[in-house]
DNA sequence: CGGTTGACCAAGT
DNA sequence: GACTTGGCCAACC
């Protein structure tokens, strides 16, 4: 039996470079409503360049938090071809459907 | 087992 | 739009 961590990274690891998905999402994704949980998750996520950790966001478009600090995910994220307006992401363009 | 923590969410002020 | 409150759930001590 993996770890509720496990399932996460699992379930976001295949989603594509330019494109991104909610810590809501994924957690509907697998089944469960610890969004929370999925966040703590991702802080601690061992699997850093495998795992796109940057590609999940708030459910209300904004970034939400990133270990080594906003201001990065944002550059990464701008690098895959995600445009951010204000400091959030347009949903309905970029957002990937887990499922 | 209980309490604390957190990269959250929704609704209210 | 900023801040508070209550709710949610897994991991950790």
């Amino acid at each position: 039996m993996k770890s509720f961590n496990e399932r996460c990274y699992e379930i976001l690891r295949r989603v594509p470079k330019g494109k991104v998905t909610t810590y809501k999402d994924l957690a509907k994704a697998m089944n469960t409503k610890a969004y929370r949980a999925v966040g703590n998750a991702m802080n601690k996520n061992p699997y850093a360049p495998e795992v796109p950790c940057h590609r999940v966001i708030q459910s209300d478009g904004s970034l939400g938090g990133f270990a080594s600090g906003t201001k990065k995910k944002i550059q990464m994220l701008k690098a895959e071809g995600v445009e951010i307006i204000n400091g959030k992401i347009n949903l309905d363009k970029y957002r990937y459907k887990l499922r």
